[in-house]
DNA sequence: ATAATAAATGAGAATAATTCTCAACTAGGG
DNA sequence: CCCTAGTTGAGAATTATTCTCATTTATTAT
């Protein structure tokens, strides 16, 4: 059986048509979406599909672990089918988002649980600025 | 003149006493705030003072770099007075929010503008999970 | 398969944070 | 001290999200 579905059967939550959709929306898109975004893509799948279905399933499946919302800057929420040390990029002046990864990134988590005694189990980490293309047009 | 007045007269806008003493309330708390908590704060001062003005004045102080917002959770957004490389752990059990610093976090930022020629001006950073106290709970 | 049932859904109402509107007020320059 | 553009307060408006509840459905046991 898929991950995700996999997941969801273990914790005893039903496989119905809808959180099939909007699990394999999200997974299957690779990057993240709003939820407007998602609802509107399930609706091509279960035309009758409702919106505080689509808020619920994703509730339940960050409560699983397997999705995450990100904050791009003020607006509405996103949420992405979760990936390890994959952080992102936002430029505030072209919107652009970009992922990227970066060896440090294992080396704060080791020194959070070392020196905090903490244990991670999801993050956000939006770093927000300026891409190269915007860059140059700010200052000459 | 304060840091913090000095760049709001600098950009040319007006130092009002609603503008004071929001200002001062997020740089003397030394810590996140809700808009709700600064904005009952805020009236201890000038007792008139409308929530619009506090949204208004954060989202001001924003702007010119001042404050950094942080979204703990799902539930309304939190300010505080920008500080560098200071990053958040947020328990998932007891909703405690910690500070914590990495030397890494340089480097990481290093690796951003060289590897992705993305300057960065902003940062969030929350690490979710289970601090010392509560992890223990959890699996014995 | 079929029936029984607890869980899940859809539709729209309800909620809550944030933004907007606009008349009245005020900081700051001259 | 006056003028004026910028700012404020109050409450209405907006908008994302959550809630409610009657109806439907996935799953388990028969």
């Amino acid at each position: 059986m898929k991950a995700g579905l996999r997941e969801l059967k273990r914790a005893g939550f039903k496989l119905t048509p809808q959180r099939r959709a909007i699990l394999e929306t999200l997974k299957s898109s690779g990057k993240h979406m709003s939820v407007e975004e998602i609802h509107e893509k399930v609706k091509t799948k279960c035309p009758h599909a409702g919106l505080a279905t689509t808020y619920r399933t994703l509730d339940l499946l960050k409560e699983l672990n397997l999705v995450t919302d990100i904050n791009l800057g003020e607006e509405h929420k996103h949420y992405e089918w979760k990936r390890r040390h994959h952080y992102h990029l936002v430029c505030l002046e072209c919107g652009d988002v970009v992922e990227f990864r970066s060896n440090f990134a294992i080396k704060i988590e080791k020194n959070v649980l070392k020196d905090y005694d903490f244990e991670i189990t999801d993050r956000h980490v939006e770093f927000c600025g300026y891409c190269s293309r915007c860059a140059g047009g700010r200052e000459g």
